[in-house]
DNA sequence: AAGTGGTCTAGACCACAGG
DNA sequence: CTGTGGTCTAGACCACTTT
């Protein structure tokens, strides 16, 4: 078994019921009860399952619509999100093809090794610096224009049956496959951004001048219950990168 | 009079009530009747006053809360919630001093002038190229070191008083200032984050090496009715850049 | 004690999806 | 037609703030 308990029950008392209940539906979730893409019940079903009236159903449901856990359709059903982290990336880079249609990056797996982590990523995942480590560095183009190069780490023994596999053959996205072979599955990520000027070596791989400003992407990767599953820089050239946010 | 009509009634029959009367919410905020700080009329009031139920309201206020616009404080009230523009500031870089504390930068107005504005910055007030402008040049520091530089365009009409004053009385801030001698209000942002190798002029002002990596971030400043009131692009040494995200 | 928002209920009716 | 979520109501009681 790779996956350790799932967490404590934490019912805690005195809190809201419609936060109880809220917990309780997302832990129906992290435990892969609920699998991404299915109807969770009704919200009568669920009311009357929770004893709890179907208004606190639905707040609990509120929320976790909100922050993009679930989603409803009228007269269909609720239904766990899938989280989709392509979209999360175009949410950075502009990878449009000449018609203006967003374009799925082609992968190219660059290098593949067992190597120790340096600190700043042994912390990620709580471990000691130097801790045993699978590491991928890859290119993702469009249109074999080189766009991001990353530096991928993850934990050697979760993640060993990834090296079976011929990295020919990993196809063009990897959570995929750490679903499929090492039963981990990512429920969420936090992204860091800063910029800096590219390094000569980042500079051959991207395909950039000398100096070249680069904007630099450190995710975490989140399983369900919130455990680190794997650390990952990516760097793309800064002229290919734009990012809005609205302020109130 | 500088500001036009408010806007259309915008009554939309068949529309749900509690959007209806959000709208009205809305309103009484962008026509200033209901003042950033100050409480706005009871739950109870409110529902007689439109002749809706409790819960309608507090539905209608549960979604201007959710984005920022109303703030509520359990036994007090519900209060128009007071941009805070200076924290949007300090997501994007960080601006602390050596006791890890935030500070206020410092505002240098570098040059005033009166200029005809370009192509992209009068597309964001919708007027055409070469319209009239006030133009401000603003360094920004904090302990004596620069850290952001600011070309600010605003038209010409609604923001002439700030010709008469002088710029030394700026002080640190222009949102106050607009708002005191314009009659204008800025309700939100939308903000485009890039990256550029930075310029020659730019890296004397912000004591730069050639060709650093500097972040720039543009900025709309709109009024509650979403009216362009500013088109301001900021940069800002990259090496001083962070900025994080939660991706689900 | 009085007034505010916060939680929770039980039910009615509407709008939409799908057999 | 049945079942789903979406809107709306009227009221009870709780927790917090202020007088």
């Amino acid at each position: 078994m790779i996956t350790p308990a799932p967490k404590p029950a934490r019912t805690d008392e005195r809190l809201p019921l419609y936060h109880r209940l809220r917990d309780a539906l997302s832990a129906e979730i992290a435990t892969h009860a609920w699998r991404p893409g299915e109807p969770i019940p009704t919200e009568a079903a669920l009311a009357k399952a929770h004893a709890v009236s179907i208004g606190t159903v639905r707040k609990a449901i509120d929320s976790m619509v909100a922050d993009g856990r679930l989603e409803r359709f009228q007269g269909k059903g609720t239904f766990v999100r899938r989280p989709d982290f392509q979209s999360s990336f175009f949410r950075f880079f502009r990878f449009l093809d000449t018609s203006g249609v967003a374009r799925v990056p082609v992968s190219r797996i660059l290098k593949r090794e067992v190597a120790a982590m340096p600190a700043a990523v042994a912390a990620a995942f709580n471990l000691a610096e130097g801790a045993q480590a699978i590491r991928f560095s890859r290119l993702r183009l469009i249109a074999e224009r080189p766009l991001v190069l990353e530096d991928i780490w993850l934990p050697y023994q979760r993640f060993k049956p990834l090296l079976k596999i011929d990295t020919g053959e990993f196809g063009d996205l990897l959570y995929p496959l750490y679903e499929q072979h090492c039963g981990v599955m990512v429920a969420s990520a936090q992204e860091t951004l800063t910029a800096e000027a590219v390094s000569a070596r980042h500079a051959r791989l991207l395909e950039l001048e000398a100096g070249a400003p680069v904007v630099v992407i450190e995710r975490v990767a989140l399983s369900a219950d919130r455990q680190a599953l794997e650390w990952r820089q990516s760097r793309g050239p800064a002229s290919e990168f734009h990012y809005q946010v609205e302020i109130r």
